[in-house]
DNA sequence: TTAAATAGGGATATTTATTGTCCTTAATAA
DNA sequence: TTATTAAGGACAATAAATATCCCTATTTAA
């Protein structure tokens, strides 16, 4: 069970479009271009994020994304739910039902408590994302990353901003 | 991104193994008929929890499984990473090595913070597991399972145990 | 002693999910 | 008007999950 790859490339971009300057917006093809991934398939990352309503998009040359909401306010939750679905990763198939002692026409009421355990488990995950922000991650990452890079990155998108 | 339903089978059985009196064994062919699973296949999962060393195995006629351990022993993590693997679930590909900016020769020292927050929820998640153990769940269940039921159940495995 | 039953495991097939490409459409700014 | 963009549908390629089949060594019950 692991993630896809569009959860990392959408926080990434996330990231990315979290130190645009305001009413600037970044297309696909730069922020492609930048984490070298393909231009297509990031795409339909980046569209499940304006699906969840985490980006705002403009059309025609000089469009693109940007944040539709400010860092603080967006979660990694938000972001993983958004390219990930919000499904719990365990799914009951109900498989005590085939039990052969059961009685004829018994009907379970609830989850059973294996179902129940691993869904506390899925939400002690969901609740450690939701608990970190973009604002967060990029202070982090300012901090971090080489100083003399990150300008360098910062002004090679905001050439390609529109 | 959900989980194989050979976990859910793997805690369904161990659950079963639990309420097992010492010194008896249950064959796979009893645990695929009681939960209605494709016999050979739910092997493949016993199998896992063999080779971590979860349950003791025995050949021949009265063959088949038991815990290698106390239920009080027995998480819910030892289970699911048997049949799951323990890969975390966010595998980091490295996409900022592509960074356009990125210096010549330049080599990232350790995992960006993206990577390390993606790490510490699956670290929760997995936290959530191993709070839980096996004599944990029995407990439960034997308050929420029908006592008619649980007896039921309770023989006919007896009747099958080796 | 023999025959049946068992776990283990290799090979392989089927189904589903992920990853990736290609193309069309409508909107928009230069 | 034209180039550029997001959105999304259709489809292809690849990987993973699910499932079946068969063989082997071991063990126990008859
Ligand atoms: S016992 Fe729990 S996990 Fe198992 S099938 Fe029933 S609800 Fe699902
Ligand atoms: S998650 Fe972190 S380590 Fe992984 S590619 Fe992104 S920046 Fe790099």
């Amino acid at each position: 069970m692991i993630l896809k790859s569009q959860v990392e490339w959408a926080l990434h971009c996330c990231a990315i479009l979290a130190g645009l300057p305001d009413g600037r917006y970044l297309s696909t093809k730069a922020l492609a271009e930048f984490h070298g991934l393909p231009k297509e398939y990031l795409s339909k990352a980046l569209q499940s994020l304006s699906q969840a309503g985490l980006v705002h998009t403009t059309l025609g040359p000089s469009g693109g994304y940007r944040l539709a909401k400010s860092p603080a306010e967006l979660s990694f939750l938000d972001i993983v739910e958004a390219v990930e679905g919000k499904t719990r990763t365990f799914v009951c198939n109900n498989i005590r039902a085939n039990n052969p002692c059961r009685p004829q026409g018994y009907c379970e009421s609830s989850p059973c408590a294996v179902a129940r355990i691993m869904w506390e488990a899925d939400e002690a995950w969901r609740e450690r994302l939701r608990s970190v922000n973009l604002a967060q991650l990029t202070e982090t990452l300012s901090q971090e990353i080489p100083s003399k890079l990150w300008k360098s990155s910062f002004e090679w998108v905001l050439d390609r901003a529109g």
